[in-house]
DNA sequence: CGAATCTATTATACAGTGTAAAGCTGGCTC
DNA sequence: GAGCCAGCTTTACACTGTATAATAGATTCG
């Protein structure tokens, strides 16, 4: 029991609001809310995000902020699902029959956010997702696999590979290496081999992470097309 | 210059020290200050740490630990650097000619650290190390690599890719996935597959995926033996 | 030896945090 | 018109990181 209040929640989608609308003031909503939170925290980074400035940003005390979300917690669990929306979204549309196309697509919708949020995305890396959105998207992409006819065991797998590198591939790019000159003369190797590390060739180098995986999918899965 | 104070810092090693110890009472110090920090991490998590914590920790006041470290967040970067330092010795014994043994020790050793400080870990992932240890591990490393005749290209890449995976692999498998018995029932092809992910099948599903990084970089480097 | 200086620490203080609890307000239903 | 209740504000508490100042004991210097 963590919550022994008797606060209730409020009505969740707009089918209770829209006969409120029309006369109510209150203009508060968990779009709203989600909206502001994801603002802020591509503006100013996680750590400076708080519930009283969401609150200053909203208009509102940071307490209204607690009627929808019961907790700063729970509200990034939201903001996770409302990152990992794109993700699911290029899944949604996939025809069967070409699961490691799918996997491919999720890879880089999935390193999209990073490069949409970057102050956003550790929360992805970080936080588990057991929400119905994202338990929904992995419904549909672990179904395209079964549809196809490839063994759950195998499935697993590739899942668990081909997300991890994605996951911290992600991660790495976006840890700043905020290097000093005084170092970079000390280490003479890591400056040399970090230059291939700059921004201009991640994409390929992360392209050629992913292939790698996925043509040993596609060895895999060669006996059941 | 953020630090406009006329604040200097400690004596970094016991060599000043040790002239002392015969006479001084105070007690604290660099490592006994880590140690606490690492134990207090280990015990309650990240989020619940904080100084004034580990000032009870240790017996003093919380401000005692500014005159050692100059924030949370340095004192936070030295636990990094404290962690790395088993993934450093794993490669520090390590003969010349054989890079990618080294690079599969290296990945071995990460992932160790995930297991044995699971709630400090994902500092690891998230921070970016720039630290003089760090750097003089990697500058042995990318060493290794070059006493072998790997291309400086190569190196990256593969030092790139493989480390992602790793740190995602073992990010993935520390967060909890709290699932509820409700979304079992809704999500059953999740469940299924999931099924392959239970902790007993981690171990040999991180050395499928290793070794199909290194199997590639064998064959990327079997020009230059 | 005494005074000044330095090292390592404590004391105090401030602006901020998440959130529990209670109070208010205006519209809704009976 | 009375009462209810959704949606918000007010207040309060325990806690955070850390700047600044005070302080006790050791060391150094005249």
């Amino acid at each position: 029991m963590t919550k022994p209040t008797t606060k209730r929640k409020p009505a969740t989608t707009a089918a209770k609001r829209s006969t409120r609308r029309a006369t109510a003031v209150r203009d508060l909503s968990h779009d709203a809310i989600l909206d502001a939170t994801l603002r802020l925290i591509d503006a100013d980074g996680l750590e400076q995000f708080s519930t009283r400035k969401l609150g200053r940003a909203l208009g509102c005390e940071a307490m209204a902020i607690y009627w929808y979300y019961p907790s700063k917690d729970v509200l990034l669990d939201a903001i996770v699902d409302k990152l990992m929306a794109s993700v699911a979204l290029a899944v949604a549309g996939m025809r069967a029959g070409d699961w490691i196309g799918a996997l491919r697509e999720v890879a880089y919708a999935y390193r999209r956010i990073a490069h949409d949020h970057p102050k956003a995305f550790p929360l992805l890396a970080t936080r588990r997702f057991a929400s119905q959105g994202t338990y929904a998207f992995l419904e549909q992409l672990f179904e395209l696999a079964r549809a196809q006819g490839i063994a759950d065991r195998v499935t697993a797998r590739f899942y668990r590979v081909v997300s991890s590198y994605c996951s911290g591939f992600a991660l790495n790019e976006l840890a700043t290496p905020r290097t000093s000159p005084a170092l970079r003369k000390r280490f003479a190797r890591v400056t040399a081999v970090s230059a291939w590390l700059e921004p201009q060739h991640l994409d390929e180098i992360f392209e050629f992470g992913l292939e790698l995986q996925l043509a040993a999918l596609a060895r895999a899965t060669k006996g059941a097309p």
